[in-house]
DNA sequence: TTGTGTGCAAAAGCTTTGCATGTTG
DNA sequence: CAACATGCAAAGCTTTTGCACACAA
Protein backbone atom coordinates (compact mmCIF):
# COMPACT_ATOMS: atom_id res chain seq x y z
CA UNK A 1 0.00 0.00 0.00
CA UNK A 2 1.50 3.12 -0.95
CA UNK A 3 2.23 6.40 1.41
CA UNK A 4 -0.92 8.36 -0.18
CA UNK A 5 -3.40 5.58 -0.42
CA UNK A 6 -2.54 4.58 3.76
CA UNK A 7 -3.30 8.39 4.05
CA UNK A 8 -6.48 7.92 2.47
CA UNK A 9 -7.45 4.97 4.59
CA UNK A 10 -6.78 6.93 7.51
CA UNK A 11 -8.66 9.97 6.43
CA UNK A 12 -11.60 7.67 5.81
CA UNK A 13 -11.49 6.16 8.85
CA UNK A 14 -11.44 9.41 10.36
CA UNK A 15 -14.71 10.69 8.60
CA UNK A 16 -16.38 7.38 9.76
CA UNK A 17 -16.12 8.52 12.97
CA UNK A 18 -17.08 12.02 12.59
CA UNK A 19 -20.00 10.62 11.03
CA UNK A 20 -20.80 8.17 13.79
CA UNK A 21 -21.03 11.31 16.26
CA UNK A 22 -22.92 13.32 14.05
CA UNK A 23 -25.49 10.24 13.78
CA UNK A 24 -25.22 9.53 17.83
CA UNK A 25 -25.50 13.83 18.57
CA UNK A 26 -28.29 13.73 16.22
CA UNK A 27 -30.16 10.48 17.21
CA UNK A 28 -30.00 9.35 13.45
CA UNK A 29 -29.45 5.47 12.60
CA UNK A 30 -25.82 3.59 11.60
CA UNK A 31 -26.88 2.12 8.45
CA UNK A 32 -24.88 0.39 5.92
CA UNK A 33 -25.79 2.53 3.40
CA UNK A 34 -24.70 6.07 4.79
CA UNK A 35 -21.24 4.52 5.69
CA UNK A 36 -20.98 2.88 2.08
CA UNK A 37 -21.77 6.94 0.66
CA UNK A 38 -19.58 8.02 2.60
CA UNK A 39 -16.32 6.04 1.60
CA UNK A 40 -17.51 5.83 -1.64
CA UNK A 41 -17.51 9.75 -1.69
CA UNK A 42 -14.21 9.79 0.13
CA UNK A 43 -12.56 7.69 -2.92
CA UNK A 44 -13.79 9.96 -5.48
CA UNK A 45 -11.34 12.79 -6.37
CA UNK A 46 -13.83 14.83 -8.73
CA UNK A 47 -16.91 16.95 -8.65
CA UNK A 48 -19.24 15.07 -8.91
CA UNK A 49 -23.12 15.17 -9.38
CA UNK A 50 -25.71 12.60 -7.56
CA UNK A 51 -26.59 10.18 -10.48
CA UNK A 52 -22.96 9.72 -11.29
CA UNK A 53 -22.75 8.57 -7.75
CA UNK A 54 -25.72 6.36 -7.62
CA UNK A 55 -24.28 5.06 -11.21
CA UNK A 56 -21.05 4.45 -10.21
CA UNK A 57 -22.58 2.31 -7.13
CA UNK A 58 -24.85 0.56 -9.45
CA UNK A 59 -22.13 -0.82 -10.87
CA UNK A 60 -20.40 -2.33 -8.37
CA UNK A 61 -23.78 -4.18 -7.53
CA UNK A 62 -23.87 -2.26 -5.07
CA UNK A 63 -28.02 -2.00 -4.04
CA UNK A 64 -28.78 1.83 -3.39
CA UNK A 65 -31.71 4.20 -4.24
CA UNK A 66 -31.21 7.47 -5.69
CA UNK A 67 -33.66 8.85 -2.76
CA UNK A 68 -30.79 7.54 -0.30
CA UNK A 69 -28.21 8.80 -2.27
CA UNK A 70 -30.09 12.50 -2.26
CA UNK A 71 -30.78 12.05 1.50
CA UNK A 72 -27.17 10.92 2.92
CA UNK A 73 -25.56 13.70 0.55
CA UNK A 74 -27.61 16.46 2.13
CA UNK A 75 -26.97 14.90 5.44
CA UNK A 76 -22.81 15.01 4.55
CA UNK A 77 -23.42 18.30 3.58
CA UNK A 78 -25.32 19.29 6.76
CA UNK A 79 -22.20 18.19 9.08
CA UNK A 80 -19.63 19.87 6.97
CA UNK A 81 -18.14 16.34 5.33
CA UNK A 82 -19.06 16.66 2.26
CA UNK A 83 -19.50 20.45 -0.12
CA UNK A 84 -22.31 20.85 -2.19
CA UNK A 85 -21.65 23.06 -5.38
CA UNK A 86 -23.36 25.03 -8.47
CA UNK A 87 -21.21 25.53 -10.99
CA UNK A 88 -23.55 27.15 -13.28
CA UNK A 89 -25.63 24.73 -14.45
CA UNK A 90 -29.05 22.68 -12.98
CA UNK A 91 -27.38 19.58 -11.64
CA UNK A 92 -25.79 20.12 -8.33
CA UNK A 93 -21.98 19.22 -7.78
CA UNK A 94 -20.41 17.59 -4.97
CA UNK A 95 -16.70 16.81 -3.08
CA UNK A 96 -15.54 15.88 -0.32
CA UNK A 97 -14.69 18.46 2.84
CA UNK A 98 -12.79 16.83 5.33
CA UNK A 99 -9.07 16.75 5.17
CA UNK A 100 -9.01 19.46 2.31
CA UNK A 101 -8.16 23.20 3.17
CA UNK A 102 -10.69 25.31 2.23
CA UNK A 103 -10.59 26.17 -1.64
CA UNK A 104 -12.19 28.11 -4.28
CA UNK A 105 -12.85 26.65 -8.55
CA UNK A 106 -11.82 28.17 -11.57
CA UNK A 107 -13.89 26.65 -14.38
CA UNK A 108 -13.11 26.46 -18.05
CA UNK A 109 -16.54 27.44 -19.68
CA UNK A 110 -15.09 25.46 -23.14
CA UNK A 111 -14.33 22.22 -21.68
CA UNK A 112 -15.42 21.63 -18.39
CA UNK A 113 -11.98 21.30 -16.33
CA UNK A 114 -12.38 22.28 -12.70
CA UNK A 115 -9.52 23.60 -11.09
CA UNK A 116 -9.19 24.74 -7.39
CA UNK A 117 -7.42 27.28 -5.41
CA UNK A 118 -7.04 29.43 -2.12
CA UNK A 119 -6.81 33.14 -1.56
CA UNK A 120 -7.03 34.40 2.26
CA UNK A 121 -8.22 37.64 0.63
CA UNK A 122 -11.80 35.79 0.47
CA UNK A 123 -11.46 35.80 4.68
CA UNK A 124 -10.88 39.16 4.11
CA UNK A 125 -13.89 40.14 2.34
CA UNK A 126 -16.20 37.77 4.18
CA UNK A 127 -15.32 39.48 7.54
CA UNK A 128 -15.60 42.67 6.32
CA UNK A 129 -18.83 42.10 4.40
CA UNK A 130 -20.42 40.17 7.62
CA UNK A 131 -20.07 43.40 9.52
CA UNK A 132 -20.82 45.98 6.84
CA UNK A 133 -24.51 44.37 6.22
CA UNK A 134 -24.89 43.29 9.74
CA UNK A 135 -25.11 39.21 8.63
CA UNK A 136 -23.11 35.95 10.25
CA UNK A 137 -21.29 34.76 7.28
CA UNK A 138 -21.39 31.01 7.39
CA UNK A 139 -20.06 29.72 4.04
CA UNK A 140 -19.19 31.17 0.74
CA UNK A 141 -18.75 30.13 -3.13
CA UNK A 142 -16.22 31.95 -5.25
CA UNK A 143 -16.06 30.65 -9.11
CA UNK A 144 -14.26 31.77 -11.61
CA UNK A 145 -15.20 30.95 -15.28
CA UNK A 146 -12.92 31.29 -18.38
CA UNK A 147 -11.39 29.57 -20.80
CA UNK A 148 -8.14 27.70 -19.79
CA UNK A 149 -4.88 27.36 -22.58
CA UNK A 150 -3.58 24.32 -22.19
CA UNK A 151 -5.19 20.77 -23.04
CA UNK A 152 -8.91 22.24 -24.03
CA UNK A 153 -11.06 20.22 -25.60
CA UNK A 154 -14.51 21.25 -25.86
CA UNK A 155 -17.35 18.45 -24.02
CA UNK A 156 -20.70 18.88 -24.93
CA UNK A 157 -21.61 18.99 -21.26
CA UNK A 158 -19.98 22.38 -20.53
CA UNK A 159 -20.46 24.57 -18.05
CA UNK B 1 -41.96 62.17 -13.61
CA UNK B 2 -39.54 61.61 -11.29
CA UNK B 3 -35.69 62.10 -11.33
CA UNK B 4 -35.08 58.29 -11.16
CA UNK B 5 -37.98 57.42 -13.14
CA UNK B 6 -36.37 59.23 -15.76
CA UNK B 7 -32.78 58.05 -15.41
CA UNK B 8 -34.68 54.29 -16.17
CA UNK B 9 -36.74 55.47 -19.18
CA UNK B 10 -32.80 56.46 -20.53
CA UNK B 11 -31.30 52.83 -19.45
CA UNK B 12 -34.38 51.32 -21.04
CA UNK B 13 -33.73 53.89 -23.97
CA UNK B 14 -29.98 52.47 -24.06
CA UNK B 15 -30.34 49.12 -23.73
CA UNK B 16 -32.72 48.49 -26.84
CA UNK B 17 -30.23 50.36 -28.85
CA UNK B 18 -27.81 47.79 -27.93
CA UNK B 19 -30.06 44.63 -28.04
CA UNK B 20 -30.89 45.89 -31.64
CA UNK B 21 -27.28 46.27 -32.60
CA UNK B 22 -26.56 42.69 -31.00
CA UNK B 23 -29.91 41.32 -33.17
CA UNK B 24 -28.73 43.14 -36.39
CA UNK B 25 -25.21 42.07 -35.50
CA UNK B 26 -25.80 38.14 -35.18
CA UNK B 27 -28.65 38.46 -37.69
CA UNK B 28 -31.50 37.42 -35.55
CA UNK B 29 -35.17 39.18 -36.06
CA UNK B 30 -36.08 42.23 -33.90
CA UNK B 31 -39.39 40.88 -32.73
CA UNK B 32 -41.72 42.61 -30.28
CA UNK B 33 -41.60 40.23 -27.67
CA UNK B 34 -37.51 40.23 -27.43
CA UNK B 35 -37.94 43.98 -26.65
CA UNK B 36 -40.98 43.48 -24.10
CA UNK B 37 -39.28 40.95 -22.23
CA UNK B 38 -36.07 43.45 -22.18
CA UNK B 39 -37.82 46.45 -21.14
CA UNK B 40 -39.67 44.26 -18.03
CA UNK B 41 -36.64 42.98 -16.81
CA UNK B 42 -35.24 46.12 -16.62
CA UNK B 43 -38.30 47.22 -14.99
CA UNK B 44 -37.69 44.67 -11.92
CA UNK B 45 -35.18 45.47 -9.39
CA UNK B 46 -34.84 42.12 -7.70
CA UNK B 47 -33.03 38.82 -8.18
CA UNK B 48 -36.18 37.11 -10.13
CA UNK B 49 -36.76 33.37 -11.84
CA UNK B 50 -37.56 32.45 -15.49
CA UNK B 51 -41.54 31.44 -13.93
CA UNK B 52 -41.68 34.78 -11.47
CA UNK B 53 -41.00 37.01 -15.36
CA UNK B 54 -43.55 34.49 -16.70
CA UNK B 55 -46.13 34.99 -14.98
CA UNK B 56 -45.45 38.55 -14.33
CA UNK B 57 -45.96 38.85 -18.04
CA UNK B 58 -49.07 36.68 -18.24
CA UNK B 59 -50.69 38.71 -15.18
CA UNK B 60 -50.66 41.59 -17.13
CA UNK B 61 -52.45 39.27 -20.49
CA UNK B 62 -48.99 39.82 -22.18
CA UNK B 63 -49.09 36.71 -24.71
CA UNK B 64 -46.11 35.10 -24.05
CA UNK B 65 -44.78 31.70 -23.71
CA UNK B 66 -42.64 30.10 -21.22
CA UNK B 67 -40.02 28.90 -24.66
CA UNK B 68 -39.81 32.11 -25.61
CA UNK B 69 -39.14 34.24 -22.13
CA UNK B 70 -35.99 31.04 -21.63
CA UNK B 71 -35.25 31.64 -25.32
CA UNK B 72 -34.65 35.40 -24.27
CA UNK B 73 -33.33 35.21 -21.28
CA UNK B 74 -30.19 33.00 -22.85
CA UNK B 75 -30.08 35.74 -25.41
CA UNK B 76 -29.96 38.61 -23.11
CA UNK B 77 -27.10 36.50 -20.85
CA UNK B 78 -25.35 36.03 -23.66
CA UNK B 79 -25.34 39.64 -25.02
CA UNK B 80 -24.44 40.90 -20.95
CA UNK B 81 -27.37 42.62 -20.81
CA UNK B 82 -28.47 40.05 -17.83
CA UNK B 83 -26.95 38.21 -15.38
CA UNK B 84 -27.83 34.60 -14.42
CA UNK B 85 -27.09 33.62 -11.17
CA UNK B 86 -27.55 29.77 -9.15
CA UNK B 87 -28.18 31.32 -5.45
CA UNK B 88 -27.67 27.60 -4.53
CA UNK B 89 -30.66 26.45 -5.56
CA UNK B 90 -31.77 24.83 -8.48
CA UNK B 91 -33.90 27.69 -9.99
CA UNK B 92 -31.79 30.12 -11.99
CA UNK B 93 -32.08 33.74 -11.02
CA UNK B 94 -31.54 36.67 -12.97
CA UNK B 95 -31.04 40.42 -13.17
CA UNK B 96 -30.73 43.37 -15.14
CA UNK B 97 -26.97 44.08 -15.85
CA UNK B 98 -26.61 47.48 -17.42
CA UNK B 99 -26.19 50.30 -16.23
CA UNK B 100 -25.26 48.65 -12.48
CA UNK B 101 -21.66 48.64 -11.43
CA UNK B 102 -20.17 45.09 -11.15
CA UNK B 103 -20.99 43.65 -7.46
CA UNK B 104 -21.31 40.52 -6.12
CA UNK B 105 -24.27 38.86 -3.80
CA UNK B 106 -24.34 38.02 0.25
CA UNK B 107 -28.02 35.85 0.83
CA UNK B 108 -29.55 34.98 4.01
CA UNK B 109 -30.25 31.38 4.00
CA UNK B 110 -32.76 31.89 6.81
CA UNK B 111 -34.71 34.37 5.15
CA UNK B 112 -34.15 34.73 2.03
CA UNK B 113 -32.62 38.34 1.58
CA UNK B 114 -30.31 38.89 -1.28
CA UNK B 115 -28.19 42.03 -0.79
CA UNK B 116 -25.39 43.42 -3.15
CA UNK B 117 -21.91 44.69 -2.52
CA UNK B 118 -18.68 45.72 -3.87
CA UNK B 119 -15.35 45.03 -3.45
CA UNK B 120 -11.91 45.44 -5.45
CA UNK B 121 -10.04 42.45 -4.30
CA UNK B 122 -12.40 40.04 -6.43
CA UNK B 123 -10.56 41.93 -9.07
CA UNK B 124 -7.22 41.34 -7.92
CA UNK B 125 -8.06 38.08 -7.28
CA UNK B 126 -9.31 37.16 -10.80
CA UNK B 127 -6.33 38.74 -12.12
CA UNK B 128 -4.20 37.00 -10.23
CA UNK B 129 -5.53 33.41 -10.72
CA UNK B 130 -5.89 33.91 -14.39
CA UNK B 131 -2.43 34.59 -14.56
CA UNK B 132 -1.21 31.12 -12.02
CA UNK B 133 -3.58 28.90 -13.32
CA UNK B 134 -3.28 30.12 -17.66
CA UNK B 135 -6.70 31.02 -17.61
CA UNK B 136 -8.63 33.83 -19.31
CA UNK B 137 -11.46 34.81 -16.99
CA UNK B 138 -14.13 36.34 -18.18
CA UNK B 139 -16.51 36.60 -15.13
CA UNK B 140 -17.53 35.03 -11.59
CA UNK B 141 -19.57 34.78 -9.30
CA UNK B 142 -19.10 35.21 -5.17
CA UNK B 143 -21.74 34.82 -2.92
CA UNK B 144 -21.56 34.77 0.85
CA UNK B 145 -23.97 32.80 2.70
CA UNK B 146 -25.20 33.36 6.16
CA UNK B 147 -28.06 34.77 8.55
CA UNK B 148 -29.12 38.29 8.29
CA UNK B 149 -29.31 40.08 11.83
CA UNK B 150 -32.32 42.56 11.33
CA UNK B 151 -36.00 42.28 9.99
CA UNK B 152 -35.28 38.27 9.70
CA UNK B 153 -38.53 36.43 8.59
CA UNK B 154 -38.23 32.52 7.63
CA UNK B 155 -38.91 31.88 4.35
CA UNK B 156 -40.78 28.17 3.27
CA UNK B 157 -38.85 29.31 -0.06
CA UNK B 158 -35.55 29.15 1.16
CA UNK B 159 -31.90 29.55 0.07
C1' DT C 1 -40.81 -4.11 19.25
C1' DT C 2 -41.03 0.41 17.37
C1' DG C 3 -40.27 3.68 14.35
C1' DT C 4 -36.72 5.50 11.29
C1' DG C 5 -34.46 4.50 6.85
C1' DT C 6 -34.68 2.25 2.55
C1' DG C 7 -36.00 0.84 -2.27
C1' DC C 8 -38.95 1.57 -5.80
C1' DA C 9 -41.75 4.14 -8.63
C1' DA C 10 -44.42 7.89 -9.28
C1' DA C 11 -44.71 12.82 -8.93
C1' DA C 12 -43.01 17.37 -8.89
C1' DG C 13 -40.37 21.30 -10.51
C1' DC C 14 -37.42 23.62 -13.86
C1' DT C 15 -35.99 23.79 -18.54
C1' DT C 16 -35.83 22.25 -23.39
C1' DT C 17 -37.79 20.57 -27.64
C1' DG C 18 -41.03 19.43 -31.63
C1' DC C 19 -44.37 20.99 -34.47
C1' DA C 20 -47.67 23.92 -36.60
C1' DT C 21 -48.50 28.73 -37.11
C1' DG C 22 -47.20 33.52 -37.43
C1' DT C 23 -44.24 37.24 -38.71
C1' DT C 24 -39.79 39.56 -39.81
C1' DG C 25 -36.61 40.89 -43.32
C1' DC D 1 -41.92 34.38 -49.64
C1' DA D 2 -38.53 32.08 -47.15
C1' DA D 3 -36.58 31.57 -42.91
C1' DC D 4 -36.75 32.22 -38.34
C1' DA D 5 -39.37 33.08 -33.91
C1' DT D 6 -43.34 32.04 -31.35
C1' DG D 7 -47.00 29.51 -28.69
C1' DC D 8 -48.39 25.45 -26.93
C1' DA D 9 -47.85 21.13 -25.11
C1' DA D 10 -45.18 17.31 -24.48
C1' DA D 11 -40.86 15.48 -23.18
C1' DG D 12 -36.45 15.57 -20.52
C1' DC D 13 -33.80 15.83 -16.41
C1' DT D 14 -32.85 16.50 -11.75
C1' DT D 15 -34.75 16.08 -7.33
C1' DT D 16 -38.51 14.98 -4.01
C1' DT D 17 -42.23 12.26 -2.14
C1' DG D 18 -45.45 8.30 -0.85
C1' DC D 19 -45.80 3.84 0.52
C1' DA D 20 -44.70 -0.77 1.97
C1' DC D 21 -41.02 -3.28 3.80
C1' DA D 22 -36.59 -3.83 6.29
C1' DC D 23 -33.74 -3.31 9.97
C1' DA D 24 -31.18 -0.44 13.73
C1' DA D 25 -31.77 0.64 18.43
Amino acid sequence: MSQSTEALENIIEEVKTIFSSHLESHKLRKTPERYTILEEIYRRTDHFDAEALYIHMKAQNYRVSRATVYNTLELLVSCDLVTKHQFGKNTARYEKAYGYRQHDHIICVNCGKVLEFCDPRIQQIKNMMGELMEFNVTHHSLNLYGTCKSDCKPKSDEY
